[in-house]
DNA sequence: CTTGATCTGTTAAACGTTTAACTTTTTCTT
DNA sequence: AAGAAAAAGTTAAACGTTTAACAGATCAAG
């Protein structure tokens, strides 16, 4: 029942511990007929390296940790599974956890995922202000922070989108298209990069000498979103186009839509943001400024190596940024009245 | 830089290590002033018990590993999630990891987990065909499966969706609702439970009296699905209903329908499984079978406990079985021709 | 045939914790 | 007040691995 050990092994091949330590690890070369036979008794006996004790002794881990604000939610599911790929190919381990959007549980979670002794550790916040042990990590664990956070405030290194520029590129268009009462579905502003997708299409507008838009903020949870929503639209006139700042706003969105019966890309435009696959599976399909997921995933893993090989932890942070990609689909209606740039007719 | 250890602890304290250990672990009890010093010496060092050197020495390791074949699926992240909730409440830690739907990654993955030495897994395994590794685990891990797997015959316990019940319940309603040409859109039948609801389906409609339905075969990505069933309905007459078997075959259909542009609730029926926020955010909300995620997370958690507190592991594998529940929107179109149930009219 | 370099293998001491066994102190019984 | 029992701390030996330090063999060069 109990997992046999190293010694075991050396026994029953007849050989030391050192060599089968060898044998597994690599770190020395040991004659192939031996290596056959301590491999056969290890699979005879079904021995495994025990982790625990390799750590333990040899004070390396290949492991990093993975700290995300909501596992359910498909951008961070989509960035966790693609660092797990990464991690995998390049033979570490990594460990999840997700604190639900709570700062209480963020900050409990992230001493669990230390007191694995992670080689190194990337988070996205789930909160903007970084938790005191949070920024504490700057001194014990190489780190880096993904999306929730200022990128040049941190003392991280960080991957971000270029959300400000975002945020604008999406009001152009949807000026192009002819929109000039534009609604801003936040989800919670104190969230750096939703702040700065606001504050990038707030901007844009005003650079185009249009009114600037409203913005309402709708929390994390589709259900909530959809009442603070339907609650401003009875309030206020329709705009001709909602922008949603993320998924979910989106979700909310589409939800006060369906129960009022606003048919999306006709009585209403939509923006979105992120790009899931229920959103292209439409008759509609949505609009979206689409985040690089598997880029940032990337950006972070190697940024992160790169802290983990060098041992040096004394360079300046460095903020990797990256573009959202627009991707247009039939959401957002278009009101210009130009002539369509592909038509050649002269008028 | 480099983690103080137990001993500097104890030092700076004036105790025994012993002691130290007692506070943390809370094993034997500890004067309450000694108890201050301690943790006051603790803070100031920044100590943190090693999980690596407490799991060698105690053999105990509060960890629960998890296997998922994709997290990127939003049911498989729910369920995890879920776990982890559950982990978290009772001082477990989770080590989650994901094989991408690929056998061969499900070994090494198995492997990698098993490595860590938990206490327990929960695993979804991603094939039909249990791996040799997979049950090997019957001798050297408490092991609980969730979904994938055939109920009664694996050697494990088993937390599953009663699918055949779901596939017959949704075929009697569909043929309540006056739909008699039915196609199934199966993702991969060589999964356990898509195979079941297949045949439960089946099984209704010919108790029915009803013509068999056609049954294709979908795959796991979107994509494929898609390009699939669009050759299907080349080469065929339009069903008057979809049954889609998971959330992908679903968006499988609703890809197809929107390039065809057929509606969907009115040129076509849907009655999709699964029930992800984006179902019901439409302007024709998506009739579905739900799967109570969550109880089958809280399931598999007390079964697996329960096999690890009680250490006796030739207790006969007991088998969990849920119900899915038809939450019925406005997807299917009512064909029968009857009056409605709460229509008390005279005729 | 020596010298020394190169391989391949072994021995034994850590790594940071827990815990059985022991010692000291306190409390309770009579 | 003496002795037993209970409570609170300490000591030191594990846990399973890695790895310095060492040892023996093989081989090439002089």
């Amino acid at each position: 029942m109990s997992k046999p050990s190293i010694r075991e092994v050396a026994k029953l091949a007849a050989v030391s511990t050192a060599t089968v330590s060898n044998v597994f690890s690599g770190k020395k070369p040991v004659n192939e007929a031996l290596q056959k036979r301590v491999r056969d008794a290890a699979n005879a006996l079904g021995y495994q390296v025990d982790r625990a004790a390799s750590q333990l002794r040899s004070k390396r881990n290949k492991v990093i940790t993975v700290l995300v604000p909501n596992i359910t939610d498909t951008f961070f599911a989509t960035i966790v599974s693609h660092l797990e790929n990464l991690a995998f190919e390049q033979g570490y381990d990594v460990i999840v956890a997700s604190c639900h959007d709570r700062p209480e549980v963020e900050n409990s979670r992230i001493s669990a995922l230390m007191s694995w002794r992670p080689a190194g550790m990337i988070a996205i916040p789930c909160s903007g202000t970084l938790s005191p042990l949070l920024l504490h990590l700057k001194a014990t664990c190489p780190t880096v922070l993904i999306d929730r956070v200022a990128a040049h405030e941190a003392p991280f290194d960080t991957v971000t989108l270029d959300n400000h520029s975002a945020g604008r590129r999406a009001c152009q268009y949807l000026s192009k298209m002819g929109h000039h009462r534009v609604l801003i579905a936040a989800s919670n502003l104190s969230f750096p990069p939703i702040d700065e997708r606001a504050k990038g299409a707030l901007e844009a507008m005003s650079a185009l000498g249009l009114s600037t838009p409203d913005v309402i903020e709708l929390g994390s949870s589709v259900e909530d979103g959809s009442k603070i929503l339907d609650e401003w639209l009875d309030k206020h006139s329709r705009p001709s186009v909602i922008f949603a700042l993320t998924n979910v706003t989106t979700l909310s969105c589409l939800t006060v839509f369906a129960e009022r019966d606003i048919k999306v890309g006709s009585d209403i435009s939509l923006l979105a943001f992120d790009d899931d696959a229920w959103m292209s599976a439409r008759s509609v399909g949505l609009t979206v400024m689409r985040q690089p997921a598997e880029q940032m995933a990337k950006n972070a893993w190697s940024r992160l190596l790169q802290r983990v090989d060098s041992e040096i932890n004394n360079v300046n942070p460095v903020a990797s940024i990256l573009k959202a990609e627009l991707i247009e689909r039939q959401s957002v209606q278009d009101m210009s009245g130009n002539e369509k740039v592909h038509s050649l007719s002269s008028s």
